[in-house]
RNA sequence: GGGCGGUUAGCUCAGUUGGGAGAGCGCCACGUUCGCAACGUGGAAGUCGGGGGUUCGAAUCCCCUACCGUCCA
């Protein structure tokens, strides 16, 4: 059976036993942001499991893509190695949300391995949780599994959950028989061994119990059913395959790494290895870059960033050394791009991200193997053979220099590398960044809970009104419920419904006031500790607040009236950027605030002026074309059909709000809007720059602020025309530059050079033990000028010492030159110690040129008067 | 969020206890040549990322800040 064909037969079975087929959630959580990447088939379902949300369907059935590759489960390092590891793979599962369990999970397995995949009814095992004496049962009577063959285990394999808390349950997994000669072959191997003999090829999990902070297990009350069986694993074993890389699913990927790298599987063990490891990655790679994540050095993009530079190493043992990976993203669309359609969409893009990072990773390498030679020839000079663990960890940890190239590289010079040091210092940069990272948030949100559970959700009427009559339901001062808040005080309030809009989807808080009888408050700013739930953080001016108070909610109009023009413009930038730029851009951040808006996405490199210029252009073309501005709530599904631009990462419930602007711009958005984009006004954009690699931030101003910021800038201007009194400031500047250059050179030339100041230190000239010494004082020159000074009197002198010295700004600045000829018989720097010590300074330098100085101005005719004394000498 | 490294001429980079801002490539002029490549001579080109401090003196030392890179979370 092919892999298509697997796929396809799993998810018919589970349809004729009444499932609803789920397709595949993205591997990048929408409502999970705890969680770096999709890694199994239950991950979209969780919410149903864990009871906040109702599911649609009673059970379930879809084949899910996953990545296991950062975080807690990273099987990163093994993939390649094994026959099963991998960091992209397809999990298979159905899932039942209180519907059926135990029994039915049960059959419906065994009849689908043992009937429509033909397994031989012999080979299979299965393992059991120790305590699960009723799994035990239900095997052996409804499909007759021998008792020997029913193998009970620790919690450690056979008791699953989700966390700490929340539910959990035995499980029991089907295990296929490679065979005595599979695997360690020793005597003794059976289901639990790490070898592959015992093959894992189904997990069904029994979810039936909630554990509560103190570890107690009290049983549910609707248990439900979450299986995976991984698809490479099965088809593997259906297609008579001990190794997953040998199956349909990877063949046209390690054809096409074969065809080049002019080189062949299956002949050498460490080739082998490299095409392995690059054909899982790039599947992965292909997905994550599909899904619109960008290599960065942070999160997500981290673990994408990482994978590719695994796999950029590995082509390098291929002997290729130029960008090789995005030649490869063919073969995985021929694998699988019909099953996902998403991966042919992206093609282009992925193709010059991957291409772009590959670059990059390269020139990593290169400066990485300059500085290891260095590394190398120090430790061979030393006559060491280890190579000192920090220095390799130095290498990794500030250029990125892969530590098993190093260890390679090492090898080849003979040398070894001392492991132990490298995973020590690893090891304490990890206690650095743990111990930075304490303090966050938690312990707060609990009270907002217990608060929330008592008063339910806040009514936002904000949309329609900004005034309401409303009643207050519950005040917190410094996290502990108060029944009364008096004035002066900082205090947040609950109430039943509120106009103030909650800071969400980059939207600041709305501000404004609370009043009641003989009551006033100012809102500083509202947030949402839990979505729907409104929190208004408050400092009370007059009179006293307490809980059911009845009171009057204004939300301050202009402020608002700013943030709504500022996030309808955010809209109509977000479409003008992808207009320009091309569509591989995605949102990767935003603020909207009455002030200014900020808008950060994905995108390679730096906007010129002309395409600044241009997305500007469009935003105003639309805000003068004064389109109404629609929103409309809609069920999520409908509203991504109809082609509204949702973020990865974000939260959405099941309903939506979108809002479009009619033949332009639909985003599903929670955040308030103009009536029409003529509210705007205007909109300019006042900057744009880097965030970080891959992601450029483009602020903008709108309505009256940025009008105002043009005024300035054209005032700025017209007292720029009046102060140079032309109507052409670019050109007047230029000249201006131009002469100041010119002047500051004639001014050099006349202080230092001046036949003037020359002739006048030439005149002095001293002849001491046959040594010409020059003595001269000439203030108002700075050091630099000095120098020149020296300079050309040393010239004009031929042969002899130089001692100039100058009086500017409060202080003395001296300079002593000798001659080449005397530099062995009189030192520079020394004589401009001893002088500046009788001067009360400092200085030093070269033997044939030296500097210093002094504040006491007063000692300085003494001190260079002794130039004489100490050529004597 | 934390650690480390980088930022010097148009480009690639050097700059050694703090003491005169450099190299190669590129650019301009002249020379050599029938001509070109090559070569030779001369030249232009720098807020040493920005700000503050220490010092007689900072590209160099200290603090802050921006950007790029990199590792950890």
């Amino acid at each position: 059976m092919r892999s298509k064909e697997i796929r396809e037969a799993f998810l018919d079975y589970f349809r004729e036993k009444g499932h609803s087929i789920v397709p595949s959630s993205t591997l990048i959580p929408r409502q999970d942001p705890t969680l770096l990447f999709v890694n199994a088939g239950m991950v979209q379902f969780k919410t149903f499991f864990l009871g906040l949300e109702k599911s649609p369907y009673n059970c379930a059935a879809s084949c899910q893509k996953c990545l296991r590759a950062g975080g807690k489960h990273s099987d990163l390092e093994n993939v390649g190695h094994t026959a099963r590891h991998h960091t992209f793979f397809e999990m298979l599962g159905n899932f039942s949300f209180g519907d059926y369990f135990k029994k039915e999970a049960i059959i419906y397995s065994w009849e689908l391995l043992t009937e429509k995949f033909k397994l031989s009814k012999d080979k299979l095992w299965v393992s059991i949780y120790q305590e699960d004496d009723e799994s035990a049962k239900l095997w052996s009577e409804l499909v007759g599994m021998p008792d020997e063959r029913i193998v009970r285990l620790g919690a450690n394999d056979n008791f699953w959950q989700m966390a700490d808390t929340g539910p959990c349950g035995p499980c029991s997994e089907i295990i296929i028989d490679q065979g005595s000669h599979i695997g360690c072959c020793r005597a003794e191997c059976s289901v639990g061994c790490d070898c592959d003999r015992f093959l894992e090829l189904w997990n069904l999990v029994f979810m039936q119990y909630n554990r509560d902070a103190s570890g107690e297990l009290t049983p549910l009350p609707k248990p439900s059913i979450d299986t995976g069986m991984g698809l490479e694993r099965i088809s593997a074993v259906l297609q008579g395959k001990l190794n997953n890389f040998d199956t349909d699913i990877f063949s046209p990927i390690l054809q096409s790494i074969e065809s080049h790298s002019n080189m062949s599987y299956g002949e050498n063990n460490e080739i082998d290895t490299s095409m392995r490891v690059i054909a899982d990655h790039i599947r992965g790679i292909v997905f994550l870059i599909s899904e619109g994540l960008m290599p960065s050095n942070e999160g997500r993009g981290y673990v994408l960033r990482r994978i590719i530079r695994r796999a950029s190493r590995h082509s390098r043992l291929l002997n290729i050394h130029e960008p090789f990976l995005f030649k490869l993203i063919d073969s995985v669309i021929i694998a699988m791009g019909e099953t996902y359609p998403e991966i042919i969409d992206e093609r282009e893009r992925t193709e010059k991200i991957l291409r772009i990072e590959e670059e990059r990773f390269a020139r990593t390498v290169e400066i990485g193997i300059a500085i290891f030679d260095e590394i190398l020839s120090n430790v061979k000079k030393e006559g060491k053979t280890v190579i000192p663990g920090e220095e390799i960890f130095r290498l990794y940890d500030t250029f990125g220099f892969p530590f098993d190239l190093a260890k390679d590289i090492a090898m080849d010079a003979g040398l070894k590398i001392d492991e132990e040091g490298f995973h020590k210092e690893m090891e304490i940069q990890r206690e650095r960044a743990r111990a930075s990272w304490i303090g966050e948030e938690e312990a707060v949100s609990s009270i907002y809970r217990e608060l929330f559970s008592e008063i339910g959700e806040t009514e936002f009427i904000g949309y329609e009104t900004l005034e309401s009559e409303s009643i207050v339901r519950g005040i917190l001062k410094d996290s502990k419920l108060i029944k009364e808040a008096i004035e002066d005080e900082e205090v947040e309030i609950f109430l039943d419904k509120t106009p103030f809009y909650g800071e969400s989807g980059g939207q600041v808080g709305d501000i404004g006031t609370i009043t009641g009888n003989n009551f006033k408050a100012i809102v500083l700013d509202t947030k949402k500790p839990i979505e729907g739930f409104y929190s208004h953080i408050t400092r009370i001016k007059k009179g006293k607040l307490r809980v059911w108070d009845k009171v009057r909610c204004s939300v301050n109009v202009e402020k608002r009236k700013a943030t709504m023009r500022n996030h309808t413009a955010t809209h109509l930038l977000h479409t003008a950027l992808r207009t320009i730029l091309g569509d591989h851009l995605k949102q990767a951040g935003s603020l909207v605030s009455p002030e200014k808006l900020r808008f950060d996405f994905t995108h390679f490199s730096a906007l010129d002026e002309k395409e600044i210029q241009a997305v500007e252009n469009i935003v105003n073309d639309k805000i003068l074309e004064n389109i109404p501005v629609q929103t409309s709530v809609m069920d999520i599904k409908t509203a991504i059909e109809s082609g509204a631009i949702a973020l990865f990462g974000e939260k959405y419930g099941k309903t939506v709000r979108v809002v479009s602007i009619p033949n332009y711009s639909s985003e599903l958005c929670g955040g308030t809007h103009c009536n029409a984009t003529g509210d705007i006004g205007l909109f300019v954009i006042i900057s744009e720059s880097s965030v970080a690699s891959g992601i450029r931030r483009i602020e903008g101003l709108t309505g009256n602020i940025a009008l105002l910021y043009l005024k300035q800038k054209k005032s700025e201007l017209d007292s720029l025309k009046s102060l140079l009194k032309t109507e052409k400031p670019l050109e007047k500047i230029e000249k201006l530059l131009n002469d100041i250059k010119y002047l500051e050179k004639e001014v050099q030339k006349l202080k230092t050079c001046s036949k003037d100041i020359i002739s006048e230190a030439l005149k002095e000239v001293k002849e001491l033990k046959g040594v010409k010494v020059v003595k001269l004082r000439h203030d108002g020159l700075n050091q630099e000028e000095l120098r020149h000074l020296a300079d050309n009197i040393k010239g004009r002198l031929g042969s002899g010492i130089v001692l100039v010295s100058s009086v500017s700004d409060a202080k003395a600045a001296i300079v002593c030159m000798v001659t080449k000829d005397l530099k062995d018989k009189y030192h520079a720097g020394e004589i401009i110690k001893k002088i500046t010590k009788i001067a009360g300074g400092s200085g030093g330098g070269k033997a044939d040129m030296a500097q210093g100085g002094t504040k006491e101005i007063g000692k300085l005719e003494r001190a260079i008067e002794s130039i004489y004394d100490i050529v004597k000498k």
